[in-house]
DNA sequence: TAGATTGTTAATCGATTAACAATC
DNA sequence: TAGATTGTTAATCGATTAACAATC
C-alpha cells in the first residue's frame, strides 16, 4: 500500500473499485431511461468488457442486494451507488485557472448531475472577471481568500498554470480548503489533513506512447 | 489481469510503472537544469512521496544502470526514460473537437515537448474552421477521413460531444486509425487491432467525493 | 575504510478471478 | 422444475515492499 493509499484509505471499497463505479451507474440510469427495471451483473460486464465477477463484486461493496437468476433492481442499484459515491448531495467546490481547461470543466455535465457545485470561479485576467462561464461568475483572484472563509467550499479545483500553483494551494489551505484536485502539473506541498487528488494527463500519454 | 491489460499489455514493465515514470523523467530533468549530475533513487522518492524500492524498480525497468553508493548520471536518466516511453520519437496525432477541452490540449506544453505533434485539429463549427489554435490549424471535420488516409497519424485526440463520438471513431477507424484517446464519456466500438485508451474524469471525482 | 546506494531475490499484500452453494 | 444469477469463500495473480549481498 502506497503512501496515498495509507493516507485518504477509509472506505469499504477500494480505489480501482470506486474507479469504476461511475461507469456502472452511466450505464444502469442509460438502462433506466430506456424503461428496464431489472439488471444483471452479467449484462453490465458486458457492456463494459469486463468480468461479470468484478461487476458483482464492485457493486456489493455499495451494499446492493440482487436477486439471484434475476439481478439488481434498476432504481435500487441507482440509489446504492449514488449513496455509496456521496453523489446523492452536494459538493461545493471552487475553479481556480478560468482558462480552457477550467472553462471545460465547468462546462462538464456529469459533475453538475453528480452533485459537483461550483459556487464561482477565480482569475487574474481583468477580462474574464465578472463574466459567466457556464453559469459560472469568474471573480477576482485577490477575493479567493476571503471566499473560501466565507463559503462552505469543500472542494478546490486547481487550473491555474503551475507557475502560481503552490502559491495558490498555499492561500486556500491557509483558508481552509480540505481537498483540492489538482491539474497542474506540480507536486503541491500540503498540509498533512489535505487531501490532494493529481489529474496527470503525461501518464496516460506515456501509456499511449509505449503501446501504440 | 483485465481485459484491457490483456489486450495491450506487451511492455516489460506494468501499467502503474508506466504512469510513473513521467513524473520522474518531470523531477530529473529541472535537476538536470539545475546543474545536478547525479541523482539517487532515494532523492527522488523522497520528492515525490514515494517508496525509494519502487523508483528504483520502476527505473531499473527502463534499462538505465545506476552505481552503487551514488546514483544514476542524469543524462543517461532522462534518456533511458525518454527512450523507453517512445519519448524520443515524434508521434503524429489529430484532434477532433476543437471546443475548451480540446483547445487546453492542443496547448498543453508537456506533449509538445514529448513528442506528441498535433497535425491538425477538426470541428464542425464554421466560426473556427480556418483558424489557429495554438499553432494548429482547425479543419473542416468532413476533411477528417481523407486527411487520416493522406497523413500519417498515429493518434487521435477526441474531444467532441458524446453524441457524435462513435460516428467519428468509425469514420477514422475505417480510415486507418490504430490509436484513440477518447475524452468522452462514451464506451467506443471499435475494432480489435485497434488501441482504446479512455480519460475519465467522472471515476477521478468519484475517488473525491467518496474521500472528502 | 565505512557507509550509502544499487540491484536481485524473496516475501507480502491486495486486487482479480475461480469455484460453487444458495436461490428465485 | 431447470437454469441463470447472486454472493461467499478460496485460489491465483501481479504489484509492492522487504531483505540483503554487491559495490563504489
Amino acid at each position: 500500500m502506497n503512501k496515498l493509499n495509507r493516507q485518504i484509505k477509509m472506505s469499504s471499497a477500494s480505489i480501482p473499485t470506486i474507479r469504476r463505479l461511475p461507469s456502472y451507474l452511466y450505464l444502469v440510469r442509460k438502462a433506466k431511461e430506456d424503461g428496464v427495471d431489472i439488471i444483471s451483473g452479467t449484462v453490465i460486464a458486458n457492456d463494459l468488457d469486463l468480468e461479470p465477477i468484478q461487476v458483482r463484486k464492485d457493486l456489493a461493496s455499495t451494499g446492493i442486494i440482487g436477486k439471484p437468476r434475476v439481478g439488481y433492481k434498476v432504481t435500487d442499484l441507482i440509489d446504492a451507488i449514488e449513496k455509496f459515491l456521496n453523489w446523492d448531495k452536494e459538493h461545493n467546490a471552487i475553479l481556480i485557472g478560468a482558462g480552457n481547461l477550467g472553462s471545460a470543466l465547468l462546462g462538464y455535465k456529469e459533475f453538475l448531475i453528480n452533485g459537483l457545485n461550483f459556487l464561482a470561479a477565480f482569475d487574474i485576467d481583468e477580462s474574464k472577471i465578472g463574466t459567466e462561464i457556464n453559469r459560472t461568475i469568474v471573480h477576482n483572484i485577490d477575493t479567493l481568500s476571503s471566499f473560501v472563509q466565507k463559503e462552505n467550499v469543500q472542494i478546490a479545483v486547481l487550473t491555474v498554470r503551475s507557475g502560481i500553483a503552490q502559491e495558490v494551494a498555499d492561500k486556500i489551505t491557509k483558508a481552509g480548503i480540505k481537498t483540492i484536485w489538482n491539474f497542474t502539473k506540480v507536486k503541491l506541498k500540503v498540509p498533512k489533513d489535505v487531501l490532494l487528488l493529481k489529474e496527470d494527463l503525461s501518464s496516460s500519454y506515456a501509456v499511449l506512447s509505449v503501446y501504440s
